[in-house]
DNA sequence: GAAGAAGTACGAAGGTTTTCGTTGACAGTA
DNA sequence: TACTGTCAACGAAAACCTTCGTACTTCTTC
């Protein structure tokens, strides 16, 4: 029984594929050190992740099917599989389904609600609304 | 060590979270009856759960302190401790963080991209927009 | 009071995630 | 050739989640 609809990743998969997404192909190294960064920058909370650590969830991956990887050079390079689009729409449709019962309205009502949104950003908002309903029926 | 942010409730936490959200302060026999309902009505996917496992889920939800119980009455009577709203919020602003790195409109954008909302939800959150930038310095 | 019904408590099994320590392969260099 | 880094592979441990079977309690009712 094949999954057609790819289970969403976990969290530490996520943290790793948003680095593939920016970076491009990357090798476990290029991960290891963009995360070790990025969280050596806010050392609240987010405890830093040993380099072993990264390639064997990025195995896992590979097993899963979330990411391939090119075996050619001897540092292998990995690519997510998944466009970022593709995986941030499914996220954020399954949120919108588990806890706001599928209202859109709901779930920007409550993303707001936790006062960050600038004047700008809420202009942005308007602006792809217009262009969202442009395309309606 | 105590935690102040409370964790965001796993997946089936949240689907008892919501019966007891809708339906106020609930048995185990309520919640079980109530999701027992719900999955019937869409067979398709979502398999039943067993009532010993609702109740296993609420009690270690109360050790979690994600819910309270009155004990009074022989059959416990469950609550949310935390608001709707607030549980809501936090997990709309998480998933803003880890998925969206925060942009509020990265996320609208891939929720409508899932291609759901009708012309009156549109409607909806552009209220939600006046009604917000209004409340803004 | 004995039988049955309706509940809760407990523990264990099975699955998944996350984390590393260790090992072994390979390449470059003294 | 032997040494030293750099890397991938593997296995195992620890922490969760989810699911139930089973046992224990407490009412109710005959």
């Amino acid at each position: 029984m094949k999954r057609e609809t790819p289970k969403t990743p976990t969290d530490s998969e996520l943290e790793i594929l948003r680095v593939l997404w920016e970076h491009g192909p990357s090798t476990v190294k290029e991960v290891h050190e963009t995360l070790s960064a990025a969280k050596s920058a806010i050392p609240s909370a987010t405890k830093p992740v040993g380099y072993t650590t990264i390639l064997k969830l990025l195995q896992i991956m590979t097993v899963k099917g979330t990411v391939t990887r090119n075996e050619r050079d001897r540092a292998h390079v990995y690519v997510a599989c998944q466009p970022a689009e593709r995986t941030k729409r499914q996220m954020a449709g399954e949120i919108m389904e588990k806890v706001f019962g599928g209202s859109a309205s709901e779930l920007v009502l409550h993303a707001l609600s936790g006062q960050k949104a600038s004047h700008e950003e809420i202009e942005e908002i308007r602006r792809m609304l217009d262009e969202y309903e442009r395309k309606l029926p």
